[in-house]
RNA sequence: GGCGGGUUGGCGGAGAGGUUACGCAGCGGAUUGCAAAUCCGUGUAGACCGGUUCGAUUCCGGUACCCGCCUCCA
């Protein structure tokens, strides 16, 4: 069997990758937070895990994999743009303009991954759907004296936690003395960070032992994450930009209420998505999401090309020239795969490839046949590792 | 300030301690009514300084530069 080696950001090395069990291989994946269309680069890691996910269905078998990848629809942002189309007089109440809202940017998420020819997840879980299963574990930690209540906030004790940074390569300490964070006054310590914060009546609210409110960010991977898979799984994935503070605040978390489990054991990150040689922002006038991609004729198979063409662990840099040629390059290729048989098996070099730390970029290069890596790695239909 | 990633030929981008990467672009040629496509051939590398070694672009150390994170942005 195809042994897998990933990067694990725990140990920062390139390690072999065993499952707890290969019967039921699990994997976490964050996912987008539905306030609007997904811009360039959160198509980055839904690539990444793509191919990752095709990868040990190849190896472990389709039915022995279990991915999973959450919609985050409790969000200011969400609020935001349900209070702004309430103020410009939308008469219906605000969780429907929510969920409004919510609705369209996860229809508008599928249709746009499925247009880059990534599989869906086998779950895809929303926040608002666990929010019970999140009062409870907030509720454990308190108990445990991992957590406390001040003024309708509940925050986590990161001193409660021992090996808090150990993550991301950070102390304490460390992150103190050069933080710029805010600090709220009922925190005990600056680190502190919220499970759980008070709604008024202009913002959505659940009822809870606190009164009404509604839960931080970094709780509801956690929550949902040993609601699905246990307090034990294999991997867990996300952005680069991700691994502090969300991560480090969910491994506190999970590790915390369930302290005879191991949570995730493998982290994988990818790296950020630049455009042109600069981060993509709004103010450089280089942000552009993949609909707008879709839409100017680009084709998905395309985008996923370019994407995979730089190892996940690089900086991927999105320039126009990249998309000219790999609209060259799959053309030709295209030429090449017309009429073919596809083959029955990927050819063991590709998988050889992908195992070593998804080496899409090398899988891409070359040493196997061409007609067969084609399609495989591009566009993932009927000759996809599957 | 703290942490992390990177630096290969015109551009993108791999593997390997010693033998041609590959692709695109360029150049020469074949084919072609023209063009496109296709085919053949071909040049240009390994940021810098040290170290290990018979030999390093590949291992080790340092320097420079670029990028990201540290702000509920993937």
């Amino acid at each position: 069997m195809t042994t897998i080696r990933l990067r694990n950001s725990k140990s920062r090395k390139v390690e072999e990758f065993h499952p707890i069990d290969p019967e039921n291989v699990q994997m976490y994946v964050c996912g987008p937070t539905v306030y609007d269309r997904a811009h360039l680069g959160n198509a980055r890691p839904v690539l990444v895990f793509d191919v990752l996910y095709r990868l040990l269905r190849h190896v472990y078998g389709e039915r022995h994999v279990t991915y999973v990848r959450n919609f985050t629809d409790v969000d200011d942002k969400i609020n935001a743009e349900a209070q702004r189309r309430k103020g410009l007089g939308d008469p219906r109440s605000l969780e429907a303009l929510i969920a409004e809202r919510t609705e369209e940017t996860i229809a508008w998420y599928h249709a746009d991954m499925d247009a880059l020819g990534a599989l869906r997840p086998d779950q895809e879980p929303r926040a608002t759907a666990f929010i019970g299963q999140m009062i409870a574990m907030i509720a454990d930690l308190i108990a445990k004296g991992h957590a406390y209540e001040k003024e309708g906030h509940v925050l986590f004790r990161v001193r409660s936690y021992q090996n808090y940074g150990a993550l991301s390569g950070r102390s304490v300490d460390d992150m103190i003395a050069g933080a710029r964070v805010e600090v709220a006054p009922f925190k005990e310590d600056p680190m502190d960070f919220v499970l759980w914060k008070p709604s008024d009546e202009d913002l959505p609210g659940w009822d809870s032992p606190w009164g009404r409110g509604r839960p931080g960010w970094h709780i509801e991977c956690s929550a949902m994450s040993y609601e699905l898979l246990g307090a034990s799984f294999d991997i867990h994935g996300g952005g680069i930009d991700l691994q502090f503070p969300h991560h480090e605040n969910e491994i506190a978390q999970s590790a915390c209420a369930h302290p005879e489990a191991g949570f995730a054991n493998y982290w994988v990150h990818n790296e950020m998505l630049q455009v042109e040689g600069k981060k993509m922002s709004k103010s450089l006038g280089n942000f552009f999401t993949v609909r707008d991609l879709l839409d100017q004729g680009v084709p998905g198979e395309v985008i996923r090309f370019v994407m995979l063409g730089t190892h996940y662990g690089k900086p991927m840099d999105w320039t126009e020239r990249k998309r000219e040629e790999a609209e060259t390059t799959l053309r030709k290729w295209r030429a090449l795969v017309d009429g073919a048989v596809p083959a029955a098996h990927p050819a063991a070099e590709l998988v050889e490839a992908l195992a070593d730390d998804l080496n899409t970029a090398g899988a891409i290069a070359d040493k196997f046949d061409k007609k067969s890596r084609a399609k495989m790695i591009v566009s993932g239909s009927s000759l996809s590792l599957t």
